[in-house]
DNA sequence: GTCAAGTTTGACTGAATAGTCATTTATCTT
DNA sequence: AAGATAAATGACTATTCAGTCAAACTTGAC
């Protein structure tokens, strides 16, 4: 009766085949690593990926799953001591910043996810689910913890997924020589130009629209 | 003497690989379609391809500077009729968007391209370069024509190009009910947000930091 | 200890593909 | 037209890999 200690073994192979390829992603990317890479890294015989996951994307459905939720549970915590009333951004972009500074596996993860998701011909419905969960934490996290899902705050939330992600990328790709950077800096540098920018378009819109 | 007809049967042909690459990446990203459907899309025979380009790597390098380089061509165009003194950035936003709605195809390709350059083990110089010359072109740009290279813009260069690639990508991926849409209306949210936070930075900085 | 149920394995199959190169085809020169 | 140069070709090789499955192994129950 004590099969438990089945589960737990399971749970453990699992828990390895996730980690190994999480390591082998991070260094050659979602595509290249063959299954056998995968559970080879795990220490484990080829059939028994085939055990835990139907396919490849399923398991990079998994570890995205799981990379957002760890993300959507650090930024969380770091909410909590937020005075009410105070705007939740700086701590979400610090939050995203010391995430991805102490995971930096994830960012090579999300990013081609995120690719992967842009073809059309693949992918079930398990990697838009976790893209669509992680949105709407930022949008609750954005509200201060009110409006659990969907309102107005969706829009805002993508953007500032977008924000994030895509600064980051670049960051990565294009070091800058001194790299003491910040999101926030980086938002309020953006900021003041986008808002100041804001109330000029109207005019320049007849000119450059279309 | 005419050889001149050869060297425009040549262009032709490079012309149709590139064309065709780009159609097919377009559809099924840059890591699935073989080498020989590259070709077959150009109607050519698999060794043809040799003679153009030595690796897909080199052929995605091309295709990511030239893509870049359209982008910069239109956006240079719609900065020319602006009065000076008046920030470009609007301007430069629009011109992307139009530039990512009438050519979808290099949305994916940009992203992807992005994505192969985050792996070490990869990547001569080209594509790196093709990358370095838009973050220079958008620095340009910033700075209204004058400062032709890597000035103080180049930070800003990055998080525009960063904040651009990271919105459209999200957008793609997760569609929002009502499609109008404009980066300069979502830098404008998140750049009031954005200001706004960064004055109240210091403060929370010792409670949420490192 | 022995049986049954659950788990792991890796050899095997069939299919796909990168890159080569000897041959064919097209174009230019005279 | 004939010969020379350049370009295009696709059969071929050697490799890689996804997915399967019968056999081996492990664990728990009695």
């Amino acid at each position: 009766m004590n099969s438990d200690r089945r589960l737990r073994k399971k749970d453990r192979t699992r828990g390895a085949l996730l980690e190994g390829a999480l390591q082998l992603f991070s260094e050659r990317g979602i595509y290249e690593p063959s299954i056998e890479e995968i559970t080879a890294r795990a220490d484990l015989g080829k059939g028994t990926f085939y055990q835990y996951f139907p396919s490849r994307e399923a398991l990079i459905a998994e570890l995205v799953r799981q990379g957002f939720c760890r993300l959507a549970e650090e930024t969380g915590i770091r909410l909590k001591g937020l005075p009410a009333g105070a705007d939740p951004l700086p701590v979400i972009l610090d939050a995203h910043e010391a995430f991805f500074s102490n995971r930096p596996e994830y960012l090579l993860l999300f990013h081609q996810a995120r690719g992967w998701m842009k073809m059309s011909r693949h992918h079930g419905p398990a990697l838009r689910e976790a893209f669509e969960g992680y949105v709407a934490d930022l949008a609750r996290f954005l509200s201060g913890g009110t409006s659990p899902t969907g309102g107005p705050l969706r829009r805002e939330a993508l953007v500032v997924a977008g924000f994030i992600s895509g600064v980051l990328s670049f960051r990565r790709i294009l070091e800058l020589e001194n790299p003491e950077q910040s999101l926030t800096e980086d938002l309020a540098v953006l900021g003041k130009r986008g808002v100041r920018s804001a109330l000029s378009k109207k005019g320049l819109q007849a000119k450059n629209g279309r």
